[in-house]
DNA sequence: CAGTGGTCTAGACCACAGC
DNA sequence: CTGTGGTCTAGACCACTGG
């Protein structure tokens, strides 16, 4: 297990990348509004002392990362994340009317646990820092489609550790903004397949063939802020990607 | 050549995207030449009366498709798709050594058979078109990875029922635009799995789990060229993406 | 060296949202 | 109406490639 993104740290940077990670910066002090824009391309022009044109290719560079979105006479704000449907997007789960369902989420355990070598350091944390571990499962109906194990730094997780289990929202991403300040801008998944995987929830305790889907969530800063395994029923797999 | 907004049934296009559209279909009437770059930027804004800074507008649109690719210094070209490893990217297959392995591609089998309407749908042909349906297998050494069946209309693809099997290089991609002229720009790709999967060569005669990928290959006029299917051993599956 | 793409400027006008 | 992002111009200079 030894995935994670790479650092690309240069010397001499373009004004516009300079720009960029400024604007990048200045997101993550001032907090997020998902409702308030940021300062307009004029204005950014004149505190940057660069050109329309300069800044634009700064944000087009935080847009092409869809950390923003424009919206032409409104302004440019920070995108609210959806990723409403995108956790159980792996796999094709629909009514008996066919209709797409989207699966509802529920915690089902919220512990502090010591570091485990291997995931601190996929998060980036020091050797033996503590974790909050969550488990959690995604339910169409009574259906279980999805199993869940969730590892988090304490450091910037530890409010959880304080909240009931039906505190907990449906979704967690937009959970995280709003209970931790963590918002999650991108993710990294790995799929492997598991002849034999067994799970009380999942697969009642029998053995069962599944797909595994690992995924490491960055945050605004680019650090590492969540490492997330989820299990599926394989015969349920259903992916779609465009290549290139 | 006039791009002046005029009398369009169409919507009325910004500039760039219109002068876009139309070096795609240069690119497509002058025949590509991977190694000679298109015209420069400042001889296309003489070409198309515009601003360097509209032709670098549509050219980065191309970019971004992976239609071209600039290089400083020297001009800027069609891109020689690189499938070399894509087809079997799902797929962990390593040497003892434990380097990864490039597949090694054979054609099994071509022959001319009658469209299948399911098949012509896809393909954007005619209801009762001709096909040509190839079977191939992706090698490491003696180990089958990848079985593969191949379907292509006809009205593009004669040429390969001429061809002896041994005639069919390693890659396909590359070996379409030399012999029939048709370059493969995108794809897209539809994962899924199959408990028990037969097949003489890959699973040799016993049922086993497989994912199976269909692939819809796209031309440089934007028509679907191929469809593809592609199966392989769910033990081996491992395929990594980031979302955002 | 000449020619290419890469960056950057300092404006202009247009299209759209919201008051 | 004002202010926003979207398009476009006509240059400039820099960084890199190749002969």
């Amino acid at each position: 297990m030894n995935f994670s993104y790479e650092n690309n740290e240069q010397a001499k940077l373009p004004l516009y990348l300079q720009i960029k990670r400024q604007i990048q910066q200045n997101l993550i002090q001032a907090g997020w509004q998902f409702d308030t824009p940021i300062p307009s391309e004029h204005a950014l022009a004149a505190e940057f002392n660069a050109s329309i044109g300069t800044i634009r290719k700064a944000v087009d560079g935080l847009v092409e990362e869809g950390i923003l979105v424009r919206q032409q006479g409104r302004g440019t704000f920070i995108r609210q994340p959806d990723f409403t449907s995108s956790m159980a997007r792996f796999f094709r789960h629909r009514t008996k009317a066919g209709e797409q369902q989207i699966p509802v989420g529920v915690v089902k355990s919220v512990q502090e646990v010591a570091g485990v070598d291997e995931i601190n350091r996929l998060l980036g944390e020091p050797e033996n820092a503590p974790l909050v571990y969550l488990e959690r499962l995604r339910l169409n109906g009574e259906k279980v489609i999805l199993s869940e194990k969730i590892w988090l730094p304490k450091s910037k997780f530890a409010p959880l550790l304080n909240l009931p289990l039906e505190g907990f929202d449906n979704l967690l991403y937009p959970f995280y903004v709003q209970q931790c300040g963590q918002l999650v801008v991108s993710a990294k998944e790995r799929l492997t397949f598991l002849a034999d995987y067994q799970d009380e929830e999942l697969t009642q305790g029998e053995a069962q063939a599944v797909i595994k889907i690992s995924r490491l969530a960055k945050g605004l800063d680019g650090s590492i802020i969540e490492y997330r395994e989820s299990y599926g029923i394989a015969q349920d797999f259903y992916y779609e990607t465009i290549i290139s």
